[in-house]
DNA sequence: ATGTTATATGTCAATATTTATATATATAAA
DNA sequence: TTTATATATATAAATATTGACATATAACAT
C-alpha cells in the first residue's frame, strides 16, 4: 500500500468514481498519470479494498465505477491516524529561480510572467470550485463531519498558497525592475 | 539530463560543493536521497559537466568537491530559459486532510498540531538563513546579478508559504473547535 | 563500554512514476 | 476531410526514486 493507493481510497470514500475521474480529482494533492492509476485500482480491487461495476454510456466509452469496501474503509481509517510522511516538492521553476542570477532580466521576467499566468488560472478554478461547494452545502461545509469538509479546507489551502505565490512573484518582479535601473 | 541533474548544476554554479553538502542544500526545492545524488554526480563528471577534487579532512572522512565546468555552465544556461515542467507536490498530510471528516476531532487536532510544529521549525530555520544572508551581503542580495539572489528569493518564498500554511492551520483549528461545540 | 548522531561516499534491489503505444467513440474545429 | 480534444481503459518499457546494506572516523551521550 503506497501513498497513491491511500489517496485513491480517500477519494472513493466520498463517492464511487471511475479511474478517469479519480485522475482529475487527484490533481489537488497527488498528481499521477493514468498508467499508474488504472493498474493500482485493479490491484486494490483484487485485494478486496474496492469493488467495481461496469457502466455503459451512450456516446462515451464504458467505464468502471469503483466503490470502497468495508475493508478499504477500515484500512483507510487506520492510516489517517498515523503521522504523515514528509512532503515532497519537485518544482523545476524553483530550480530555475535558484539559478536566475545567471540570466538577463528579460529572461527572468518571462519566467515569472508565465508562472503568474499559470497560477492565476488555478486561482480562478479554485474560486469557482469553492463557490460551487458553498452554494451546494452552505455552512455545513465548515463542519468536520461533512463529507466535503476535507475537500473544502484543502481547496482553501491551495487558494491561499496560490494567492501568496502571486504576491511573492510581484515582489520579485519589483526587485527585477529595480535591478534594471541600477 | 533530468531535473535533479539541473538542480545539482544550479547549486554548483554558485560554489563548489560535496555531494553531502548538495543533499542538504537541495532540500529547499528538490528533495533527494544520497543514493540518487552520488551516482548522478559521477555521471555528470563523466559527461564533462563537472570536475572533482579529493579533499582530505582531519577528524572527518575525505570528500569530493565538485566544480562546474564551462560545458556544465552553458548547458545550465540553456535550460533555464526554457519553460519549466509542471510542479509535482506529493504530500501525505494533504491526503489525510482530504479524508479528515472520517476521523474524530482529537485525531484531526493532533494531525494539525504536528504539522504546525514541523512548519514552525522550518520557519525558524528560514528566518535564520535569511538573517545570515542579509548580514553577509546587505542590500546587494536584492540585485539579480548577486550570486545569492536566487537563493534569497527562494528562501523568501518558502518562508511566505510556510507562514501562510500556519495561518491556514489556525483557521482549520478554529473550525474544529466550532465543530466540537455543535 | 555501548549506542547515537554527524560527517562522508558508495552500490544494489525494490518500488514508484513517466513515457510511449494501443484501442474505441463522439464532438468540434480547421 | 482530416485533425484535435474529451471521454474511457490498458499495458510495456524506460526512467526516477527510495530503502537497505556497506564502510569509516569522531564526538557525544548513556
Amino acid at each position: 500500500m503506497n501513498s497513491l493507493a491511500y489517496a485513491l481510497l480517500s477519494m472513493l470514500v466520498r463517492k464511487p468514481c471511475s479511474g478517469y475521474e479519480l485522475k482529475q480529482l487527484l490533481e489537488v494533492f497527488w498528481q499521477a498519470k493514468h498508467s499508474q492509476i488504472y493498474p493500482l485500482l485493479q490491484k486494490l480491487e483484487q485485494d478486496g479494498l474496492l469493488t467495481y461495476e461496469l457502466v455503459g454510456q451512450s456516446g462515451k466509452p464504458d467505464k468502471k465505477i469503483y466503490t470502497l469496501t468495508d475493508k478499504g474503509l477500515s484500512i483507510l481509517k487506520e492510516w489517517i491516524a498515523q503521522s504523515p510522511a514528509v512532503p515532497v516538492i519537485r518544482d523545476e521553476f524553483l530550480v530555475k529561480v535558484y539559478a536566475i542570477w545567471l540570466t538577463d532580466i528579460a529572461t527572468a521576467k518571462k519566467l515569472f510572467d508565465e508562472r503568474m499566468r499559470a497560477i492565476n488560472e488555478k486561482i480562478a478554478y479554485r474560486e469557482e470550485e469553492l463557490r460551487k461547494m458553498r452554494d451546494t452545502f452552505g455552512d455545513s461545509i465548515e463542519d468536520i463531519a461533512c463529507t466535503h469538509f476535507g475537500r473544502y479546507i484543502l481547496y482553501q489551502r491551495r487558494l491561499r498558497q496560490e494567492r501568496e505565490e502571486i504576491e511573492w512573484c510581484k515582489w520579485v518582479m519589483n526587485l527585477l525592475e529595480k535591478s534594471a535601473f541600477s
